[in-house]
RNA sequence: GGGCGCUUAGCUCAGUUGGUAGAGCGUCUGGUUUACACCCAGAAGGUCACAGGUUCGAGCCCUGUAGCGCCCACCA
């Protein structure tokens, strides 16, 4: 046993990292003779296309302390690590790198281009691997996955072949949400929505074979070349008369009917529609209703086409419009314009205008899959932490539409879908189809989309588990808890849930636990283009991996958002210090103790027993419910406040005295190897460092056992007596005493040992009874 | 249009079956005690957004109001 040093070394964390890595502890095998069952997180697997970001860093706080709790308890404990291709996300990442070298990725070939992704995301996995261990993830790296591993793309096939089949998947020719910018379609939920401002344009429109009008009114005067019809309310009774007459399309003289249909709301505009549904989303459900032509005007690079006429061909979508205004004008057509704010729906990513457009897509029937998913969470197969979150689930799932899972990128797992001349589609699981079932023809061709990176994520928790014959998924899956952040609980735990209880009949896991979003300190969402980007890894260098762990925990209760303050930091630091000092005080003043019957033990071993057995109580039950903060509050409190401020000081009393000294050792010695083993799995580096140079035990304290009850029996009594004479001493302390000075207890009876007791901790010279 | 959340000490936030308001940071006073100044001893500071209601008792439950934030949605 050597000395400590006088302060916690900070690079001493890797080597600790390598000794728990090294030694297999992160495998749930190293309790596989403990009999105790299994608990399982799969790690959210992080973007590999950049640095972990502080969100992370409390993804792995939360989930670290899950874990190595777990382990503690005795659980053959998994931890599955992993990362994301990240489809899209990736692609715009890569984008701009390319941007930066002056290139773009459409001067490079699909294959070429696919390489240059795949070396780009392996480089940043390796870089967050180490950044996650640096944070100190206790995770089983032999099992270890990409979303692009052959086996999980293998999972993916295979469900979606078998959802084709079952016509859960379909192929559309339908609008979808067409991102002319980077030339792919999306699903809803990877839109935004702003608020602008616009003009309405009020447009008369002639009834044929008569004199009059009728009027619609329109944000996008240019979809009109596209029109197939004008629509009222059937309960209008401004236009009951004109339902089923012909209007007469200005500019292009197209005859086109007048319907009636629901959707349109009689308040807002003229309380009648023009239909284009090619380019608007409720214009073609009420298209499809009733059965109207869609003629496409814009085309994917938001340019008119042909149909739109000569004088608009190739003119962008906003050119066009100006000059059908024009048009208008020059035909006294347009009766009026007002200025509204609505809501345009931008791309999430770059906030470029969305073109709704109809394009070929894969789409999932997601009905029966929401219904049944609804019904998992409202009979508690799946519970949410905070619940809360439930509400918003169930909010969403409740008005969820077909989900577009067909991206028309290049990175991501090419739909396994091949299309034949004769205009049959072949969906396999993965095999190239050697000819086509119908016409025998062999020339045949792959679609070029790939998927919805979350659709191939949703399929996660089973798919890395090694459904559905592997010895992995046989044991651990369901996985006992989904942590993640709020941002993404629809776009990933909802669809999860889904694909979960459709693939495996089962829920994928049992709690989905739900923390925030790491804000600035004034509460601005952290960006870099805001410039307000906090590096975890900074913080590490700075304070310690412990240190920002415990900032993280601290006060933040689950699912809020946490503004972040390097002070917090600070703040913990101290602590870990705190901790460092108070096992320097022990290796100075203890050696290995003796064992001692509980009849022997002082007043104040009696009462840090009795606390000590509280605190570990309470932070059981605080971990058990989910309530992190709580219970590193708890302990906290309890080494600062109770063990350090009160007992060591008076320990100091009994061992400067010589009195009850091995009763004294064996209780410094014990509360702090309950302490550790406690503190472990909120700060794991330190408690592990103190383990060792203590010698406190042969086993690292990574697979010590949790400490439950100290086995000790307490004494109310003596309690009781303590807490009088902690008491006496802040009373003293109060009145801000000078060593000279003497004090008078009244009715009270302390014995001689109490009475020196608290002239040594207030340094009074004489205190009377 | 529908839904959710927040409003507690100067600041950032805890407060989970309703029972005399808490922490960290900051501020102020005093400390060169052999674990720790990344420390110790103490102090100041809150009509828990507002208005009603339930209750012996409400920061916590119910109703309403205001301000702030967020999610979903096809106002053309």
């Amino acid at each position: 046993m050597s000395d400590l040093e006088k302060r916690f070394n900070l690079n001493r964390e890797t080597d600790i990292y390598q000794k728990w890595e090294k030694g297999g502890y992160f495998k749930p095998e190293i309790n596989n003779d403990k009999d105790k069952g299994e608990y399982c997180i799969i790690m959210p697997p992080p973007n590999a296309n950049g640095n972990l970001h502080l969100g992370h860093a409390l993804m792995v706080a939360v989930e670290d302390i899950l874990i190595r709790y777990n382990r503690m308890l005795g659980k053959k404990t998994l931890w599955l690590p992993g990362a994301d291709h990240a489809g899209f996300e990736t692609w715009v990442v890569y984008e701009k790198v390319l941007q930066k070298q002056g290139k773009s990725k459409f001067d490079f070939e699909r294959d070429d281009i696919y390489k240059q992704i795949w070396d780009f995301t392996q480089n940043n996995k390796e870089v967050m691997v180490s950044q996650l261990k640096a944070l100190g993830s206790s995770c089983d790296w032999s099992r270890e996955k990409f979303t692009l591993d052959k086996d999980i793309i293998k999972t993916v096939y295979k469900i979606f072949k078998k959802m084709h089949k079952e016509g859960l998947i379909y192929r559309g020719n339908r609008i979808v949400n067409w991102d002319p910018y980077h030339q792919t379609g999306f699903s809803d939920l990877e839109i935004n929505h702003v608020e602008r401002k616009t003009n309405l344009t009020y447009i008369k429109y002639q009834i044929k074979g008569r004199e009059d009008f009728i009027t619609v009114a329109t944000t996008r005067p240019e979809t009109m070349l596209g029109d197939t019809a004008v629509a009222v309310n059937p309960n209008d009774a401004r236009y009951k008369n004109l339902i089923g007459e012909i209007a007469i399309l200005p500019i292009l003289n197209r005859e086109i009917p007048i319907v009636a249909d629901e959707a349109v709301e009689m308040g807002f505009g003229s309380g009648a529609v023009k239909i284009t549904p090619a380019h608007d989303n409720l214009d073609f459900e009420i298209g499809e209703r009733h059965n109207l032509p869609a003629i496409q005007v814009i085309d994917k690079f938001a340019k008119m086409t042909a149909e739109a006429g000569n004088e608009f061909e190739g003119l962008k979508v906003k050119e066009a419009r100006t000059k059908v205004l024009e048009k208008l004008e020059e035909l006294k057509q347009i009766e009026r314009v007002e200025e509204i704010t609505h809501n345009a729906s931008v791309c999430y990513k770059c906030g470029r205008d969305i073109e709704p457009l109809i394009t070929d897509q894969w789409f999932i029937k997601v009905d029966d899959l929401a219904k049944n998913a609804m019904e998992a969470v409202e009979n508690g197969d799946i519970k949410f932490v905070t619940k809360r979150y439930e509400k918003i689930f169930f909010n969403w799932m409740e008005n969820l539409k077909d989900w577009n899972i067909s991206r028309q990128i290049v990175w991501g797992i090419r739909i396994p879908a091949w299309f034949c001349e004769c205009g049959e589609i072949i969906v396999t699981d993965g095999k190239v189809p050697e000819k086509c079932p119908k016409c025998s023809l062999t020339k045949l061709t792959q679609d070029p989309d790939t998927f919805d990176t979350w659709f191939s994520s949703a399929q996660w928790p089973y798919a890395t588990l090694g459904y559905p014959n592997g010895k992995d998924y046989l044991e651990f899956y369901p996985a006992d808890v989904m942590e993640t952040a709020w941002d993404i609980l629809i776009f990933w735990v909802a669809r999860m849930i889904m694909m979960g209880l459709y693939t495996t009949e089962r829920e994928p896991f049992k709690t989905v636990y739900i923390h925030g979003l790491i804000r600035d300190k004034k509460g601005a969402k952290m960006s870099k283009s805001k410039g307000n980007v906090v590096n975890p890894m900074d913080l590490i260098d700075k304070y310690g991996s412990d240190a920002l762990r415990l900032s993280l925990i601290m006060g933040n209760a689950p699912g809020n958002d946490l503004n972040f303050m390097e002070e917090k930091v600070i703040g913990s630091r101290n602590f870990v210090t705190k901790l460092w000092n108070i096992a320097r005080f022990i290796q100075m003043n203890t050696t290995e103790a003796q064992i001692v019957s509980h009849e022997t033990f002082t007043l104040a071993d009696n009462w840090i027993n009795n606390e000590l057995n509280l605190t570990l109580k309470n932070v059981t039950k605080n971990i058990d419910s989910n309530n992190l903060n709580l219970a590193i509050e708890e302990l906290y409190d309890f080494v600062w406040s109770k063990f350090a401020a009160i007992y060591i000081e008076s320990a100091k009393f009994y061992l400067n005295n010589e009195i009850s000294k091995d009763s004294v050792t064996f209780t410094l010695r014990s509360t702090f190897k309950h302490i550790l083993k406690a503190l472990h799995p909120f700060m794991p580096f330190v408690t592990e460092e103190i383990w060792e140079n203590l010698e406190l035990s042969d086993k690292m304290l990574i697979v010590e056992d949790w400490p439950t009850d100290l086995q000790i029996e307490v004494s109310d009594e003596n309690v009781k007596k303590f807490e009088a004479v902690i008491a006496i001493i802040s009373e003293i302390r109060n009145k801000n005493l000078v060593p000279e000075d003497t004090y008078t207890i009244e009715n009270d009876d302390f014995s001689d040992e109490e009475i020196n007791l608290i002239k040594f901790q207030t340094k009074i010279k004489e205190i009377k009874q």
